[in-house]
Order: structure tokens, then sequence, then C-alpha cells
DNA sequence: CGGGACCTTGAGGCTCGTCAAAGCTGGTGG
DNA sequence: CCACCAGCTTTGACGAGCCTCAAGGTCCCG
């Protein structure tokens, strides 16, 4: 795996064409000759890492960056050296918005494994927005989507139950691998469940208790961090109908098919509310 | 009231220079020139009344405002008719960020009583930052608060217990409404109590029980709407100290002063915690 | 093989949400 | 002016959900 790596770090080097993140990392519908153009501004760095930070709260702003492959943390460290777990950046995803507008980041990030970016330095991205109205654009529906996940994220701390939240985690991770041309139903996590605990603003043992009930439940196997999702469905549905704030109207009465594995304390109960 | 704002709002029609916001509301080190030229890109809206929208969620991003009187809730509406309250916007505060990235608005606005906005045409306003760099960068950094703002929110939702969070929103209230100028022990909250409660992740029932404890507490007075604060330093530990996720270090023992009116259940059980 | 980091499991109980009912307040109409 | 109603707020009882504390597993690395 880790020769994988290595191997494809170096074509990397030699053009973004090349990349297998290529057509997701910015899809830009950018002309060849802008695409060339982007390519010659991109700073190639060499891999960090675990536990490497690209960088840290209050640093200036240099770059956005594409992560090749690897993981990264975005969090936040507060007063009493705790931290706020604040997303996860996976392969051919993009981070480094957080500054954009003030010049300094706003977060942290560190590699949650040995992972390997892309810079774009900001001030020679901003030139070539001038040029490239297309560019320009891309970069603000980029922006748009970072706002977006936010309000989900504080949708989901606000208002879903715990079940509802790793359900979610997990929903989330599956499609955005999917789209980076992964498995949606089988992969391995790269955070601990301490991360993952405090991403959801959950304590570690009720993550992982509900990954045994979930295993239980026959929605998904878990060994460690490895998981394969078995009844993404079902798991949807968790998503969807609970949320224990503001709860009223539960979503229509709708048999719920097949609940698989059932009988599990809480989850009695919860059917029984439908 | 009523036509104290109306008087004022005639003043509005001639210049910013007498608005008694004006300090507050762009506080760009603009000189007079530039000053000028900001004043005659505003277009000064007729008042709302409560319940009327500033903006919906999805339309065509127009402008950004800056609340004269009165107050705003922003929120976003979900799927089932319910809605999460992102924020709440006072006099001389700015909305209509969340917009500038995508071209449409990703939250909705909504007026909580009688009032009166400035806007700014954001095309306009586009144009003078190309002239004056000074108002440029001062969108960024505003730009940079809200942003820092969700992050707050965030922290406040994944690790506050509801004690904590109350007393982030009233502290938060209180610093606010200082800065425009009003008093910071003493205030009218404009939001219902369901609002507050969906704002800050809690149940209806929870906020006025904990309205009714703090007051026990001689922390403040309140009487529905109407809020004093009695004892900031002692609502800003509560802030501080709590936080049930993630707990460990609960700070230092440190006798906790004065304990006014004390003897509640919570309080005591906590006591003894610490 | 020992130590440490991470993860799981169990017992117990605090917090806060849910449900139900009653008190207030302002508005409307008689 | 009062009666009445609707919406907001408060209060109480109850228990579900999740956190805390504690201990034991598992894996990794030197």
């Amino acid at each position: 795996m880790d020769r994988n790596i290595a191997a494809k770090f170096i074509d990397y080097q030699v053009s973004c064409k090349d990349c297998c993140m290529a057509n997701v990392c910015l899809p830009l519908g950018l002309s060849a000759v802008e695409l060339d153009q982007l390519m010659k501004i991109i700073d190639r760095q060499s891999p960090m890492s675990r536990g490497e930070h690209l960088f840290q709260i209050g640093e200036p702003h240099k770059s956005l960056y594409a992560v090749r492959s690897g993981s990264i943390k975005v969090y936040i460290p507060t007063e009493g050296g705790e931290e706020q777990v604040h997303r996860f950046i996976l392969p051919g995803e993009l981070l480094g918005f957080d500054a954009i507008e003030g010049g300094k980041h706003t977060c942290a990030a560190v590699a949650l494994e040995t992972t390997s970016v892309c810079a774009f330095p900001y001030h020679r991205l901003e030139k070539l927005c001038h040029t490239f109205q297309g560019l320009d654009h891309e970069l603000h529906r980029l922006f748009g989507k970072e706002i977006a996940n936010e309000h989900d994220l504080l949708q989901l701390l606000a208002k879903k139950s715990a079940e509802a939240r790793l359900a979610s985690f997990l929903l989330d991770l599956s499609n955005r691998l999917k789209k980076r041309g992964f498995s949606e139903r089988e992969f391995n996590l790269t955070m601990s469940r301490h991360d993952i605990s405090n991403h959801l603003g959950l304590a570690v043992e009720t993550v992982s208790r509900l990954f045994a009930r979930f295993q239980n439940e026959g929605l998904l196997t878990v060994r460690r961090r490895h998981i394969q999702l078995q009844n993404m469905p079902e798991i949807k549905e968790l998503f969807v109908n609970v949320s224990p704030t503001t709860s009223k109207r539960r979503i229509a009465p709708a048999n719920r098919k097949g609940n698989i594995g059932g009988s599990y304390r809480l989850r009695k109960v919860k059917a029984a509310q439908v």
C-alpha cells in the first residue's frame, strides 16, 4: 500500500492529467489550456506522516490544498487543550478555505495517516482567477459548499440523536468515498473513535456502543477501524427519522420494512414510537 | 417608541452620519469621501413589521443589510417544516453574507419586531471595493467574523451543557448590546423561548427552567422577555466551567464565592463534583 | 514480553427531553 | 368593560438517552 502511494506520487510530479483524482479534485470544466496553467502553479509537497500538521491555527494563509492520498483532520483547538474536530478530508477533497477571508487559518489540519497533498499558492490562484472566469466561479461554488457543510453539522449537533449522528457520519463518508471512486460499502476509518466522538459531540463509549448495536442489528460489520455497510437503506432511515429535540411529527407511520436482526432494547422502544 | 423610530427613519434618508449606528455599523476607518460614496449606494428600505421576511432561502443575493433598529432572526428551514435558528441580528449588525459565494441565500431572515434595515446593493458594493482598498479589507474581516461565529456555535452545541449554552447566549447578547451603546445588564429579548431553545439545541422547557434556576440563584432577574443580569461574573463562570462531553479537568477546586440563593438540586450536585 | 494507545463492555445515575396541565398576556369581539 | 381565545411561558412528574467511572481486551511497537 505504501509502495503504491509512493508510485503514484511520482506520477503526480509529472501531471495532473495522470492523477487519479483529476476528475474530482477540481471538476472545473476548465479547458486544456486552463488546466495546464493551473497545473503550473501547483506546489506538490512531500508526503506528510501521521500526526504532522499541514497548518496550525493562526498561521498565515498561503495555499488551498487538495488531498491526493491519505486523510486529514481539521479541528479547532480550544482553551483547555481540548479540541473540536471539525471535519475530515478525504482524497480528492480540498481544504484551506477557512482562512481566505481573514488571511489566517482559523483551524488546524493534521494528517491522520501518511498523506500527500497538492498546494495551490493562493496569490497565484487569485491571479489565475482574474484570467479565467470559470475558475473564479468554481472557487465560489466550493466555498459555498463549505458553508453548507457547516450548516449540516450544526443541524446534526443541535437536533439529532446519537444514533442519527453516527448514521449520518457513516453515510457521509460512504458518499464521499463513492464519489472518489472508492467502495461505498466497505472502507477503513482513518480516524480514532475519539476523533469521531468528538466530531459528533458524543462520548467515546457511546460511539463504541453504537457500532456494536448497529452490528447486532445487521446494519453493518465493524472490526476496529474496518467498516462494511450491510444495509444502507436502513441506516438512512436512522438518520432521517430520529430528531429528539423539536420532536413532534415523526414522519408518517409507514411500515419499516425488514427491520432485520431487530430486538435490541433501544430499537424496540423506538419502533413503538413510530 | 414607534414614533421615535419613525422620526429616526427620516433622518436616515438624509445621511449615515446622523445615524446613531454609524460608528458601529461599518467601522471601516473610511475617509469622509469614501463614506459619502458608500452612503450614496445605500438603499433605505421601509420598515418591516414582525414576521415579515427580509429574504427567503434560495432567493438571489442582492444586498448586504445593516439593521438600524429592531432585530432579525436568521434561520434555515429544514425538510419537515422545522427550522434551525442560526443567529439573531441586533441593531448595528450586518447580515446577508451567507449568499455572497453562492449567489443565493442559504438562510432565511425574518423580523422579530418592527425593524428597519439599510441595504447595500451588492453589485455596487463590489464596484466600490475596487476603488477603496479599505472597504474590501473590511468586508473580508466581517466575513471572517461570520465564520468564527459559526465555529463558536458548533463548539457550544457539541460540548456545552444546557446551562453553559444559555449563559453563553445571554453573555453574547449582553456584549453585543453593550458595543452598540445599549445597557449590557438590562434588555428585552425580542425572540421567543422557542427561538432561543431552537438556537441552543434545547427543549423549550429546559430554557424556561434554566431561567427560573438562574433567577433563584440570584444570577439574573427575568420576567417574560425582560432580563436583568445581576451577577455577570458568576454567569461567565457557568459558561467557562461546564463541558459535559470531553469532561476531565473541571477547573480548579476554587471555592465558588457567594453562591447566593443556593440550595438548588442540580447546583448542589455540581458543587459536590467540583 | 511489557507498556501504551486504543477500543469495548458493564454498572450506575445525571441531564435533559417528553408529556401533560395550568398560568399569563394580548388581541378580538360582543 | 369583560369574556374568550390563541399563543407563549411556566411548572411538575417521569424516564430515556447518554455520560461517567472503572475495568478488562486488543493491537502495535520497541
